[in-house]
DNA sequence: ACAAAGGCTTCTCTTTTTGAGAACTATCTT
DNA sequence: AAGATAGTTCTCAAAAAGAGAAGCCTTTGT
């Protein structure tokens, strides 16, 4: 049984298939077929059941799945434990776009400038998928919205974004509330504040880029929620307004998490701190 | 990281060189060589130093060690898991080559008549090797003389063997002693037996089959402690005088131990049962 | 001090394994 | 029924692993 196997067994079950395991894994549906076939083969026990054109794990492959999570996760700390034994690091940091453009870069130079020897990575994706990265040891931290209750999972406050409704200047906009695709915090916090309004049957339009989204707000189409800071320095500035939304919707916490007992604590911290003042 | 790296390299600690490990794995130096070289280059640290002309561990080695333990036994466990599932299994048994010859049979028999579904495979070494094997994993369980105390281990009592003094008939014997080679349960109580009786400055020699030592005895070239039911029934019983050894050396307690929270621990305790009558 | 042996590395050549891509099959969707 | 989607099979080229020979550097023994 050899690493690939399982690395491969492990994308084929999270992604729920040979396709979306050989994008993961950047190589062809064939090659990850038959190293599936070369891995049951091995063990003499199938792992998947054809279900129509989907596939299915079975007793075994279940069995399997938990091991493999284990065993690559070992490998994974293996690696860091060496990695930070050398002192030089790489720290995966995951972020959701937004927070990246808007907060991270000061971090990251703190970070390049006073700890060379951490060597940040980053990777953005939403924040719910995020938290799973997290888990997966897919990065070694994340930022994220809301508060994490998970009891694998550590997370230490790093800002507090002021959420604002943003209209046009011209006070003059149509009842169109802007939100960015699934799994932003934003849209999270936008659709909560109108459902608290009773503005629920208001038309919803979704977009996937914060500027594309200000682009329609200062253009009269709609408004939006967002982050104070998403919205000032925006190419958009001077033809928004900005109004504060009420108090119990007004602030998003956004944390630094991670994995409970992860090798890369110290770097993680380091990487915290920066948030700190 | 591929497994094979972490085999080849855990083999490369254990048996203190590459050319050990190339004999356990198999296959030519070169290869063994080449395959830490790469996992040295993926990790980008060196494993070993050359210390004259052995390797010595790095702390980076070190580190990995414990890990590719972890990882391998996982592997291990996995496969168990899977083959227990199936309810058909290996069970690799170790045993001291003589309780081979004399006490596994008729269980073996048993175990093939009524659990068709254990496949036992057996593996042969001295007690003290079996020991570290069953800590290996190298075996799921093995047959060790003596009292094992090691909270990682668990032992169930098999049998317990007579210890009986061996002479030739004739009661004309040379005052050597006859034990087997280095590991032997028997070896070490004939050696205590000795040092009790005060004879301990008598002659001693050493042979690596019990065979050769009781065709010795016979021979009249001296005598031996060993147990009574490698006597009974052997070639020479005829020309051999069996005396019970005084109460405390009188008996060897044969334990059949493994590791505890074995996947394998129902086949394992099947194979004891057929002991206890 | 020198020859011999032991142990690791390097190099080369052969065999095996892996990977990419195309063609094929079966299922689901509309 | 046609098209799209998902998985498998087959083939050929590329890469990796294995075996063996030769070389280098220590240790050991006389």
């Amino acid at each position: 049984m050899e690493l690939i196997s399982l690395r491969t067994f492990k994308a084929v079950v999270d992604e729920a298939g040979i396709k979306g395991a050989s994008e993961k894994l950047n190589t062809v549906q064939s090659n990850v077929s038959s190293r599936i076939q070369r891995l049951e083969q091995e063990l003499g026990v199938r792992l998947f059941q054809l279900k129509g054109r989907k596939l299915e794990l079975t007793a075994n492959g279940k069995l399997l799945y938990g091991y493999a999570n284990q065993i690559l996760q070992l490998e994974k700390q293996a690696k860091d434990a060496i990695r930070t034994n050398e002192g030089q690091y790489e720290l995966v940091i995951g972020t959701p776009e937004t927070f990246a453009a808007i907060h991270l870069p000061r971090a990251l130079k703190g970070l390049r400038r006073d700890h060379r020897h951490i060597q940040p990575k980053i990777y953005t994706a939403t924040s719910g998928q995020l938290i799973t990265a997290v888990k997966n040891n897919t990065v070694d931290c994340a930022f994220a919205g809301g508060h994490i209750i998970n009891d694998e999972l550590v997370s230490i406050p790093a800002v507090v974004e002021k959420m604002v409704k943003v209209t046009a200047n011209d006070q003059n906009y149509d009842p169109i509330l802007f939100v960015r695709g699934d799994g932003c915090g934003y849209r999270q916090a936008a659709l909560a504040w109108q459902r608290e309004m009773g503005d629920s049957e208001q038309q919803v339009m979704e977009m996937s880029s914060v500027d594309g989204i200000l682009g329609c707000v200062a253009a009269g189409l709609g408004y939006t929620i967002i982050g104070w800071e998403m919205v000032s320095n925006s190419r958009y500035e001077d033809s928004l307004t900005i109004e504060p939304l009420t108090a119990h919707h007004a602030n998003i916490q956004i944390s630094l998490i991670y994995k409970r007992d992860s090798l890369l604590e110290e770097g993680i911290q380091t990487l915290a701190s920066f948030f700190m003042d």
